[in-house]
DNA sequence: CGACGCGATGCTAACGTTACCATGCGGACA
DNA sequence: TGTCCGCATGGTAACGTTAGCATCGCGTCG
């Protein structure tokens, strides 16, 4: 009966572990741990053997249990409002080529723009002790700013700027942005200039800034901020699009529509294509961001750069610095933005 | 001197843990364990007293030391292609839904399309012991395959259909969607079409076989696949108006384009505009994945619909079916596709 | 009235790694 | 020749949790 000595059988329960390294190469558990992580402080004969025994068995390192006793997860998470926005899939290319040079991981959600949600998944991310968390705006509730205060990690806030981050924080001003875009409307003579803004301004502080820099404008320039040429629709092409719409329903005489992205924008100079509206010739349109899409369209999209990609790598990189215990200059970094003029004012 | 008795300071050195929990609410830490996983087991005043404990404590329990323990870490990885590409967000949206209600977590990275680099991801993340893995598409390095077996853990691969996934897959036949878009091409009459697809057809299976579909369709229709009306250009819009440009000086007589995606297409309509050509008068147009602006361009992209969010979706409800023990029906998922016909073709 | 079952709770020993301290050995120096 | 230093390596005890069994008390049934 062969079937009573399977106890050396190739169907290992379990991963191998350093000690079935260790054993292979004729040395103690913890060599092998010196290996991987202080390959230096090894001779390098027993170095060697280590390492051909770690090809050999096919090991690999168990990153939950070093977890557990190094209290580094090698983790940094991050709550998005939405993944399926291209303005943020930029940000998190920044950051993810930044964490994986440092060794970091991404662990990634998405709060479909609801702070409430955002709090619920940073208490389900602290429960995996991540090394640093990553958030998107400044607008978030008591009770996450309870918890990041509690937990004593880096916490980088992005995108808006505040005077009184968690932590840190790196973006641009949405407002100044805003005001200029606004600004350099009215100077080509534009004189009844709709708005068309993603909805949610209560809850995205990225929305609200970017309406109040629009109405700052206004206002600057003795022309009222008229609710009746302001309108809110989802992000979206079709969003722009039902936009336009509203606004020449309210307003016939309207020369110029400021939209708080380039999506609805370029809905926007889709509908005006649909109601052969010349643009800008008959209505100007500005958009925010500066996607893609903004200089390739036609005619070209005035927009406003923001350095998202940068913002990313910025964001990772300050981290990063904290988390090798170096001091970061500032907790305040405003990258700035550039008002771009195309063909659409 | 006060400062010697700070034992009690509140500077506590760690977060809690359950042996705290268990001592304010005068139970063992077995049954704190128990009122967080199996509250049920628990009498009702025992449970409510723990509750309290770990509310007035502030207590977050420790996942990392529970992954060590339980052998289940909670996390799914997955390695994408890019995550600039919104064709790609969706799927994530649909995976992080169904991720989140299981109470699972996405740890997620970018590959740059590169399989090397994708080697190297899947073996960084395997040392976090994943509950289960998720690749995009079906063409992986023989070391990825390797790792993966080795690790016994579900894999569902997404996007291109395969008779043998490393374990599960989900998709769609990227070969009868293309083919059948570029029949119905044929079908309206045109005569020259060319190929604009996104370069990388050696690595990226998805390109490689909507290239083939296009090709078969041709050949089918007896017109031959003429490789001088054939370019590669970046998935962007720039690209597919740098294509356009091309398949022009190379075939004045071009009466139609074939684009292996909706943001090359729209490229392909904006160059259009530019140079003044009527769509699909003078030229017919098709895109493929039915993003949202395709319904909204000037004229509206004819294209084929691929269900992005839908499978997202149904490849993490797999990996949550397999982690419950059950047994998947079926291996190999195919979600079909649906051609659009619109107004430039 | 004793045996038995069951619900509630607790104890002990891991999970796989690393921090901390110990040990042994050879060479430099007084 | 003895002392001391530094390098290479090892042993032990955690890190915070949970699996698996043990225990205790109470009610039920023959």
């Amino acid at each position: 009966m062969p079937a009573t000595q399977e106890q050396p059988s190739d169907e290992q329960r379990s991963p191998s572990r350093m000690e079935d390294v260790a054993r292979c190469a004729g040395v103690s558990v913890i060599t092998v741990s010196r290996v991987l992580r202080e390959p230096e402080k090894v001779a390098d004969v027993t170095r060697a053997r280590v390492l051909s025994a770690i090809e050999a068995i096919g090991y690999v390192p168990n990153l939950i249990a070093r977890s557990l006793k190094s209290r580094r997860s090698g983790i940094i998470a991050a709550v998005i409002p939405s993944v399926t926005h291209s303005i943020v899939a930029e940000v998190l290319r920044g950051m993810t080529e930044v964490l994986n040079e440092a060794g970091l991981h991404l662990l990634l959600a998405d709060s479909g723009f609801s702070p409430q949600e955002e709090e619920a998944l940073v208490a389900a991310f602290l429960a995996r002790r991540p090394d640093a968390i990553y958030l998107t705006g400044t607008t978030h509730t008591p009770g996450t700013r309870k918890m990041l205060d509690a937990a004593r990690i880096p916490v980088v806030e992005a995108g808006t700027l505040t005077d009184t981050p968690i932590d840190m924080v790196v973006g641009y001003s949405n407002f100044a942005a805003a005001r200029a875009m606004t600004e350099a409307l009215i100077a080509s003579g534009r004189r009844n200039i709709g708005y068309v803004g993603q909805s949610g301004r209560d809850v995205i502080d990225r929305v609200r800034d970017r309406h109040a820099g629009h109405c700052a404008a206004l206002r600057g320039a003795r022309m009222g901020a008229d609710e009746r040429l302001q309108v809110e629709v989802d992000l979206s092409y079709r969003g722009g699009a039902a936009g336009l719409a509203q606004l020449l329903a309210r307003e016939p005489a309207l020369d110029a529509v400021f939209c708080t992205s380039d999506i609805i924008a370029i809905g926007v100079l889709f509908e005006c294509q649909r109601r052969g509206l010349a643009v800008p010739a008959r209505l100007a349109i500005t958009g925010m961001d500066d996607q893609e899409i903004a200089s390739q369209c036609v005619p070209a999209l005035t927009t406003v750069r923001m350095p998202r990609y940068e913002m990313g790598r910025r964001a990772a990189a300050m981290l990063c610095r904290r988390l090798a215990g170096e001091k970061v200059d500032a907790a305040v970094v405003d990258l700035g933005f550039e008002v771009v003029m195309r063909q659409t004012s």
